[in-house]
RNA sequence: GCUCCCGUGGUGGAAUCGGUAGACACAGGGGAUUUAAAAUCCCCCGCCCACAAGGUGUGCCAGUUCAAGUCUGGCCGGGAGCACCA
């Protein structure tokens, strides 16, 4: 038979891909080892995807192949290893396909679970595919369940009717987490305040373990920080203003300069501070309820930033300044939040710039109380720096830092405050008012109360609906399943919690599921957890940062507190891979017909090639632009890799020969630099080391089997299906998943001369080759003969010679 | 506005400790092989000038150093996140 396109004995990637898949898979080469003290574990965690119907794309497989290159490396190291997948199931558009179609949110998410694991087959990833997580089976959320009521026997988990971020088109109320801009994360629609009831998590309870154990883990500084951001710890002080006028009647306002307020010449309450009413004069009243009602009514986006322009109205009302007893206005503006602090501030326009802006607009008085800025007139520019204490009384000639602490000690002592940390963080919004999402294990009784739901009695099974659409109010779909939501229990009535859990909560201890995932009796084993956890990598993007990593932090602290887990942070180190952007250097997007098919490329150059590709195209943590015609590149390299072991009619070409000494010490540098790079996830570079390898072997007139052996496992974490093809081809019988990873010897990497360039001047002129053991004087000697050398040194003098010994030799010279 | 990150050939990128800038690959050019093409194998490939020698070059301007892509300061440009947080 003639073949239309090369022999044979080609590289032919489709037919040794779909052996070796079906080989993995059936003789379940990476089946997760069971605990074993004596040897050293590893876990390796992807971030779970999410299973669209739209498939993976490029993106997904570049922290998969990471993850999977470090996991085959660290089985050939000796380590057990943990590399699990799964599916975070749950979710909005399988909803929303539900809606448009009627299909069963459980039938779309079953297909599309089933075309992912396709998928993450067809790359040749070493998971352990009888270890799968699905968030949306009851047998996992059962558990999430379980979690759910430890938190809520702690008291943190409670019902909240304070205003929410409702959000219309989606018909749920979602997080602040998920809110930018004044517009829901997931899909950019309005979002508006309501009060309603909702169930709400005690996240800020963990602010400061949450800020502090960030010191034990191994992530990017830039994720650190934004968490930091999030939570926005900040220290101050509480003080107290009486109203002038209203006996008794004061409130407190959050500062982190107590050292001004001698210089508070104002103060100002949030639009929905609870005594804009009480204080506020006949002769303010309709202007104020006027401001107040406009403000309630602005969204979050128009009372932003960007639309700077400072508003307010007077109440009519004084503040009694506690430092100096000072009458001073209090006003009403949106520029304070009640979201924040205690919804009023003391206003120090000398000091503080919005302050400054107001009192400008509004004419209100300017004071300095701190010396120093780029203004010399205070009412000019505000001075938010640090200076000595002027105009205020016992704190004169302090520095800020001292006069902080002086004011919170006399404020303390007087009673008129004291010492105050405030958070950005505010406590998680939990509930959602949706289908498909994990039920809430509790019962509400005639008069209000909530009860749990009994263990024994987990899970609580989503109730089958036929119209999963939401109502557009704020009821919850399952407040239709008519015959779910009554239970009798001890002879009491009760009615099931109909809202749902958001997406994140299957995520925030999936990784715990892994080490046991079939357990169910608990959510995993102790002896299990105690020997896998912490992760030792987790790999995924960077739109993590504040939700998901936030989330699963907090949870996992109350699970450490419970005494359930025993690290304080579940993620030791976190790698983000950086985004693949389409062709045009724009995001993937189907709206911009740029998205690439992994499908499409497996097919045509072979899975072995994209996983290589997508290493090769930069550090993983790069931001990267997708070039099909860079991956012909990779094809051609395990092509070359091909014919260099297999003859054209699929002979072995290896020899019996023993290998040039160049070739030896070519691969023992190899296997240096490749060990090296995949500890240091640099498996860009670990892939050009193996290129020049290769380019340097066609030159050779034989390779030995010893080295074409050393060199296949040396590939195979990065092309697992071309390297267990040759493998087997070089007689072996068995995977190589668990052979010993190659050593290298240093003296063989070692050679007995370097080269040395020969700089005058700090300018390049030669470079020469000496003797290892040649002394500093006869390297310069050697230098300072060659030619290009002397015509540089020729009519000046030598000042001074430089050697460092292997690098360079420089002469100064004038 | 604030915080963090990044600027290197036509392109993706390399240079791990301050020591030969441009490894490896894509694209391009040339040669071998072939009836021809594809594939393959070999060579060239920052810019200026070119016979050579040389000059110049890592966003821009200074500085430190014998020596700077790398360290310091200041600009310019791009990206990400936060955004009136008192």
């Amino acid at each position: 038979m003639l073949e239309s396109n090369g022999s044979k004995n080609d590289y032919a990637p489709s037919d040794i891909e779909k052996k070796w898949q079906q080989f993995w898979v059936s003789n379940k080469t990476f089946k997760t080892p069971e605990p074993d003290p004596k040897k050293p574990k590893f876990y390796a965690l992807d971030m779970f995807p999410y299973p669209s119907g739209d498939g993976l794309h490029v993106g997904h497989p570049e922290g998969y192949t990471a993850t999977d290159i470090t996991s085959r490396f660290k089985r050939m190291r000796g380590f057990n290893v943990l590399h699990p997948m799964g599916w975070d199931a749950f979710g909005l558009p399988a909803e929303q396909y539900a809606i448009q179609t009627g299909t069963h949110p459980a039938v779309t998410t079953a297909k599309n679970i089933n075309r992912f694991r396709d998928q993450l087959q067809m790359l040749g990833f070493s998971y352990d595919w009888d270890g799968e997580v699905d968030t949306t089976d009851p047998k996992y959320y059962k558990w999430t369940q379980w979690i759910f009521l430890k938190l809520f026997e702690r008291g943190l988990a409670y019902q909240s009717f304070e205003p929410v971020n409702w959000c219309p088109a989606l018909g749920t109320v979602l997080a602040n987490e998920e809110v930018i801009d004044g517009k829901s994360e997931r899909g950019g629609h309005p979002v508006e305040r309501r009060p309603l009831r909702q169930w709400v998590l005690k996240i800020t309870e963990y602010a400061d373990r949450l800020i502090d154990d960030l010191a034990l883990v191994d992530w990017p500084e830039s994720i650190k920080d934004m968490q930091r951001h999030w939570i926005g710890k900040s220290e101050g002080a509480e003080i107290r203003f009486t109203v002038d006028g209203h006996n008794a009647t004061s409130f407190d306002v959050f500062t982190t300069r107590p050292d001004t307020l001698f210089g508070a010449t104002f103060c100002v309450l949030a639009p929905e501070h609870p005594l804009v009413e009480k204080i506020t004069t006949s002769a303010q009243r309709s202007l104020v309820s006027d401001y107040v009602a406009v403000a309630k009514n602005r969204s979050d986006l128009d009372r932003s930033a960007q639309t700077k322009e400072k508003t307010g109205v007077f109440t009519g009302a004084f503040a009694l300044n506690p430092a100096n007893g000072e009458k001073i206005q209090i006003w009403v503006a949106d520029y304070v939040l009640m979201s924040y602090g205690l919804g009023a501030i003391m206003a120090v326009p000398g000091h503080d710039e919005r302050d400054h802006e107001f009192a400008t607009k509004f004419r209100i008085p300017i004071k300095r109380v701190l010396t120093g800025g780029d203004e010399p007139d205070i009412t000019v520019k505000s001075h938010t720096g640090d200076g000595e204490l002027v105009n205020s009384g016992f704190l004169d000639g302090k520095a800020k830092a001292q006069a902080i602490q002086a004011m919170i000690t006399w404020l303390e002592s007087k009673n008129l405050g004291r010492k105050k940390i405030t958070y950005k963080l505010r406590d998680w919004l939990f509930s959602r008012q949706r289908y498909w999402g994990e039920p809430f294990p509790v019962l509400h009784d005639k008069d209000g109360n909530v009860r749990a739901v009994d263990i024994g009695d987990l899970p609580v099974r989503l109730p089958e609906l036929d119209d999963f659409k939401p109502s557009g109010t704020p009821e919850s779909p399952l407040s239709k399943a008519r015959d779910w939501l009554p239970v009798s229990k001890n002879g009491q009535s009760y009615t099931r919690e109909t809202n749902t859990m958001p997406q994140w909560a299957g995520s925030c201890w999936y990784y715990l599921r892994f080490v046991d995932p079939k357990n169910e009796n608990e959510p995993f084993s102790k002896t299990k957890q105690d020997y896998w956890m912490p992760v030792d990598l987790y790999v995924g993007g960077a739109e993590h940062a504040v939700l998901h990593l936030l989330y699963a932090r907090f949870w996992h602290k109350v699970l450490y507190d419970c005494g359930v887990v025993s690290t304080k942070e579940p993620f030791q180190k976190l790698v983000n891979q950086g985004m693949i952007l389409g062709e045009n250097g724009e995001k993937m997007s189907k709206s911009r017909g740029n998205v690439v098919n992994p499908d499409a490329v497996v097919k045509e150059y072979g899975a072995d090639a994209l996983r290589l590709y997508e290493m090769f195209m930069g550090p993983l943590t790069q931001t990267k632009p997708w070039q099909t015609a860079g991956i012909v590149g990779c094809h051609r390299f395990l092509a070359r890799v091909w014919r260099l072991f297999v003859g054209e009619q699929g002979a072995l070409k290896v020899s019996t020969e023993s290998p040039s000494a160049e070739l030896t010490r070519a691969l023992h540098k190899t296997i240096k630099k490749v060990t090296d790079d995949i500890e240091s996830m640099s498996y860009n570079t670990a892939i050009s080391a193996m290129m020049e390898f290769v380019n340097l072997a066609y030159k050779e007139t034989h390779v030995d089997k010893k080295t074409a052996e050393t060199f296949v496992l040396l590939i195979s974490p990065f092309a697992p299906h071309i390297a267990e093809e040759l493998w087997q081809r070089l007689g072996r019988a068995k995977t190589l998943a668990y052979e010993v990873w190659p050593s290298y010897d240093q003296s063989m990497i070692a050679e007995d001369s370097w080269t040395v360039s020969v700089q005058v001047n700090g300018k390049l002129r030669g470079t020469i080759d000496v003797s290892k053991t040649a002394s500093q004087t006869e390297v310069l000697a050697m230098a300072r003969a060659l030619e290009s050398v002397q015509r540089n040194i020729e009519g000046k003098t030598v000042r001074k010679e430089i050697y460092v010994p292997g690098k360079i030799v420089n002469f100064v010279a004038n």
